[in-house]
DNA sequence: TAGACGTAGCGTCATGGGGC
DNA sequence: GCCCCATGACGCTACGTCTA
């Protein structure tokens, strides 16, 4: 997992790195500011909260975004499979249309 | 067998779009 | 405007395969 000392978030109640959250002691100076913001405990708890809720559902946002683009792929490679088949098909007949074509001109 | 390399899957962040 | 969701991008880890 990426985790990094400058992750930051813009604009909402519930900007505070992963790095406070994985150690409660962290002193990162962007932590200490951003809480500083928190009028009491309760609040900043209230923050890390809805990070928290905000960060799984997210996690969870991702999994099935990529099922979903693991499924349209393999759908996308079926249906190439079905059109080079078709395709194979149509040449054939083709061919074998063309076959007896030529055998009734001569 | 150790190290390089490729690939799949994951978590997180940033961002755009839609609903309220 | 704010909130939520979907998704692209990025970095990381785990694992399999190849090669010296």
């Amino acid at each position: 997992m990426a985790v990094t000392g400058d992750e930051t978030e813009t604009g909402s109640a519930a900007d505070l790195t992963t790095c406070q959250l994985r150690n409660p002691s962290c002193s990162h100076p962007q932590v200490v500011s951003e809480a500083s913001a928190y009028s009491s405990k309760k609040s900043i708890e209230d923050a890390l909260q809805k990070r928290e809720h905000r960060l799984m559902k997210n996690r969870e946002a991702a999994r099935e975004c990529r099922r979903k683009k693991k499924e349209y792929v393999k759908c996308l490679e079926d249906r190439v499979a079905v059109l080079e088949n078709q395709n194979k098909t149509l040449i054939e007949e083709l061919r074998a249309l063309k076959d007896i074509y030529r055998h009734k001109v001569e």
